[in-house]
RNA sequence: GUCCCCAUCGUCUAGUCUGGCCUAGGACACCACCCUUUCAAGGUGGCGACACGGGUUCGAAUCCCGUUGGGGACACCA
C-alpha cells in the first residue's frame, strides 16, 4: 500500500483548463496509469478573489473530455475528502500552528503599504526585495497585544541562514539553492486562508502524494516546499518539473497568443485525441520514431525519464495536421454522426442519411473539422448565389456560356445522372465538337459549386442530382455574361 | 536587478547520461515533380540545424569551462 504511486493534478478554479494544465493533467495521468497508481484531482481554492464560479465544472468537463479520468477527486470522492482546499482550512491552521510553536514561522503585521515601501526602497539599493523580517523582531508580549487588539496578521516561514538547499529532480536533476535568496513567505494570509506553498505541501502530506509532476514554473519555490517538509518532518515526494509551453514569441503561453483553453480547442472542432496526442508530445517522446498515440498507447509508453528540459511552442500547425488525420480515421458513418448536429444547427434540413453520407465520403480528404464540409461545400445543400470572383476570371471564358447551353441537352439526354456515364457523356461531347475537356468542366463546376475548387465534378454531379444541377446550369449561363 | 532553468532544421524532436556506427535521422510547414479537369489526399525528391569561443581527447552534437541568447520565478495569485 505505501509503496502505491499517488500523484495529483492541482489546478485552482480561476477560470477554464489551460492547454498546458491539460498537459501537466496527462503526464500526471499517464504517470499513474502507468504504475497503476492513483490519480487524484484537488482543487486549489484558498483565493477568494480569483475564484470563478463554474470552473471547477469546466475544468472537469475538460478533462472528461480529454478522457482523463481521476481517481480521487470532486463528484468521485475519496479517502482523503474534501478534495477542495477552501474546505480543508483547519489542516492549514494547525500546521501553521505547529510550525509557529516550533520557532519555524512567525506572525507579522506588516500592512501592505509597508511591504510596498519596503520592496521599493530596496530595489533602489539594488537589493533583493525579500522581506526584511521587520515583525521576527517583535517580543512576545507585543505579539500577543496586537493579536488581542484585533490587529490583522499572517503567518511567514522562517528561511534558515546560511544554508543550501537541494532539489533533486526527475527531470532537471540536482537542483541547489542558497537561503539567503529564499524570502520568508506567507504561509497563512491574514483571512485564515494558506498560501499555495503552504496548502500544498500539507496536502500533498495528507493525501500521501508520491511524485509532483508540475509545470518548471514551480522550480524556483521548490526549495520553500523542501524547507516546509523538513520543518514538518515530512518525507517530500519525488519532484518532476515539466518543460514549459510555450507561445510563438517563445515565452509562456498566454491568452495573448493564441487560445489556451481547452475548451477553445473542443468548440473549433478539434477532436480529443487529437489535441491529446499533440500536447503529449510537446515535451515528450517515445525515444523512436511514431507520431500516432491514443491515450492507451501513452499509457504504456509514457516514462518521466523521457521528458524534455526546454520548452515547447504550442504549433498550431501540427496540431491542425494531427486533426485532420484523426479526422480521416473515422468512418464516414462517425463523421456523418459528427456532421448532423452542425446542419441541424444551420437549419439545413431535408437530406437522407445516404445522401449525406456521400458528401462526407467527397469531403473528408478535403478538410481539417467536419464542420468545413459545410464551410468549403455550402454548395452542396444549397444553390450557389454568387460565383468566386478569381475562378470566373480564370475560367468562364467567352465561350463557356454557348458551350453549357449545347451541353446541357446532351446531358439531360441520358438515361442515367451518374458519375461515369456523365464523364462519358462529357467526354464524347469534347471529342465530337472538338473542344478541350478542360473547357467544360471549369465552367460546369463553376456553375454547379460557384466555386473553383472541390470535389471531383462528375462525382459531385451525380450526388448532386440531375434537378440541381441544370438548374444551376441554367442559372450560370443567365447570370455569368 | 537577484536566483534558477534551458540551448540540434522555421516548429516538434531523435541522437547527449554510456564520446567514434552522425557526410546529424524523423515529423509538421515550405518548394518541386508525379497522379489529376480543380482542390485535396497519396507518392517521390528537395530546402533546412548541432548558438559562439576555449579546453579535454587519436576523435566531441555528445564531456568541462566561459560567453551569448532565450525563458521562468521573485504577491496576503496559483
Amino acid at each position: 500500500m505505501s509503496d502505491e504511486v499517488r500523484v495529483r493534478f492541482a489546478p485552482s478554479p480561476t477560470g477554464y483548463l489551460h492547454v498546458g494544465g491539460l498537459r501537466t493533467a496527462l503526464y500526471n495521468y499517464l504517470f499513474a496509469r502507468r504504475s497503476g497508481g492513483k490519480f487524484v484531482l484537488r482543487i486549489e481554492d484558498t483565493d477568494r478573489s480569483r475564484y470563478v464560479p463554474g470552473a471547477v465544472e469546466m475544468i472537469v468537463e475538460s478533462l472528461r473530455w480529454a478522457g482523463l479520468d481521476y481517481d480521487e477527486g470532486p463528484e468521485a470522492g475519496g479517502p482523503h475528502a474534501p478534495y477542495f482546499q477552501s474546505e480543508r482550512l483547519a489542516h492549514y491552521r494547525e500546521a501553521a500552528d505547529r510550525l509557529v510553536a516550533s520557532g519555524r514561522a512567525y506572525p507579522c503585521f506588516c500592512t501592505a503599504e509597508r511591504l510596498l515601501a519596503m520592496r521599493k526602497d530596496r530595489q533602489k539599493d539594488q537589493q533583493s526585495t525579500k522581506y526584511d523580517r521587520f515583525c521576527l523582531r517583535l517580543s512576545p508580549q507585543e505579539v500577543e497585544a496586537r493579536k488581542a487588539a484585533g490587529e490583522p496578521f499572517v503567518i511567514r516561514m522562517r528561511i534558515p541562514d546560511e544554508r543550501a538547499v537541494v532539489v533533486s529532480d526527475i527531470v532537471r536533476g540536482r537542483v541547489e539553492f542558497g537561503t539567503d535568496v529564499l524570502d520568508d513567505q506567507i504561509l497563512l494570509k491574514s483571512d485564515g486562508y494558506p498560501t499555495y506553498h503552504l496548502a500544498n505541501v500539507v496536502d500533498d502530506h495528507l493525501m500521501e502524494i508520491t511524485h509532483v509532476i508540475r509545470g518548471e514554473e514551480w522550480l524556483s519555490s521548490t526549495p520553500k516546499h523542501v524547507l516546509l517538509y523538513r520543518y514538518f518532518g515530512w518525507d517530500p515526494p519525488r519532484f518532476a518539473h515539466l518543460p514549459l509551453l510555450l507561445g510563438a514569441d517563445r515565452s509562456k503561453l498566454s491568452k495573448r497568443q493564441a487560445d489556451v483553453a481547452v475548451s477553445d480547442y473542443r468548440t473549433q472542432g478539434y477532436y480529443p485525441e487529437a489535441l491529446v496526442n499533440f500536447v503529449a508530445l510537446l515535451g515528450w517522446n517515445p525515444g523512436y520514431d511514431r507520431d500516432f498515440f491514443a491515450l492507451a498507447d501513452l499509457v504504456s509508453e509514457f516514462s518521466l525519464e523521457r521528458v524534455g528540459k526546454s520548452g515547447a511552442i504550442f504549433d498550431l500547425e501540427k496540431l491542425r495536421w494531427l486533426n485532420a488525420e484523426y479526422l480521416r480515421r473515422r468512418s464516414p458513418s462517425e463523421l456523418l454522426d459528427e456532421l448532423k448536429p452542425l446542419l441541424a444547427e444551420k437549419g439545413v434540413a431535408g437530406f437522407g442519411d445516404a445522401h449525406l453520407l456521400r458528401i462526407v465520403e467527397l469531403m473528408r480528404e478535403r478538410i481539417t473539422f467536419v464542420r468545413e464540409i459545410l464551410e468549403k461545400a455550402g454548395w452542396f445543400f444549397a444553390d450557389p448565389t454568387e460565383y468566386d470572383a478569381e475562378t470566373v476570371t480564370k475560367r468562364w471564358r467567352p465561350g463557356s456560356r454557348d458551350l453549357l447551353l449545347r451541353l446541357l441537352p446532351v446531358v439531360e439526354a441520358e438515361s442515367s445522372f451518374d458519375a461515369a456515364t456523365l464523364e462519358t457523356a462529357v467526354k464524347a461531347f469534347s471529342d465530337r465538337e472538338g473542344v478541350k475537356v478542360s473547357d467544360l468542366v471549369h465552367p460546369l463546376r463553376l456553375a454547379c459549386t460557384g466555386m473553383g475548387a472541390g470535389p471531383g465534378l462528375y462525382a459531385l454531379m451525380e450526388t448532386l442530382g440531375r434537378e440541381a444541377c441544370e438548374r444551376r446550369i441554367r442559372k450560370a449561363v443567365e447570370t455569368l455574361k
